[in-house]
DNA sequence: GATATTGTTCGTAATTTTGCGAACAACGAA
DNA sequence: TTCGTTGTTCGCAAAATTACGAACAATATC
């Protein structure tokens, strides 16, 4: 049987891949959490908080946003990151049930 | 100020963007949930549900390892990997209490 | 011993990611 | 209008990721 004959990935592990990806970097996983934590939310504060230059942060920063897990919108001269709830909650779901459909019964290993 | 003064991240950040950074592809989802749920955990199985060759399953499957989200050993002539389940449990953890961590009044962004 | 089965490793290629500094754009303030 | 502040975008470089086929290794079976 050939590869190319074989179903794609499902549209939830894709889904869900795409909300690890985004996840997939300290830099990244740091600005959630500051935000999650409303210290701030202004690009400034965040590049603050990161030991890497401001064109590195706003490209992570454009990543999360691509990944749909937050916000931005300009608020002159500054720029306003924030959690998207909606997402937030649904990435919050997905891994939820993803870590949760491990079975307990393991008849395979052992 | 510059950024090389600044802190490192932490560890637990660089923990868990390792842990999402091992989910963040389709395969390693898909493999995950395989082993999670059970239906088998030989290599030619694993290979059999996915569109990718077989030297690109074990290379997805050694990034999981490394990652120590399963195990792998050699059971003649196959190969059984399962799911590392003390690190599974890390797993589920960090994720929980990262999207928990959310706060709900938000002074910042509205 | 010869052969078939099962996976890993090697070598390679194409693409993506990560990171930086410099240049640029947009706006408020002097 | 000029200047300073704030972030984004551009161009580039280095490294990592993804993927494949072919070759290889290990074992079971004939």
């Amino acid at each position: 049987m050939n590869c190319c004959e074989k179903q794609e990935y499902t549209i939830d592990n894709e889904q869900l891949a795409r909300f690890a990806k985004a996840m997939g970097h300290p830099a990244r996983i740091s600005i959630l959490h500051f935000l999650a934590n409303l210290d701030s939310c202004y690009f400034g504060d965040i590049h603050n908080e990161l030991p890497i230059a401001k064109a590195t942060v706003s490209q992570h920063l454009k990543e999360l946003k691509d990944a749909g897990l937050i916000t931005g919108t300009i608020e002159a001269p500054k720029v306003k990151y924030c959690i998207h709830r909606e997402n937030w909650a649904k990435a919050q779901t997905y891994f939820n049930t993803f870590f949760a459909s491990l079975k307990e019964k393991d008849l395979c290993c052992e």
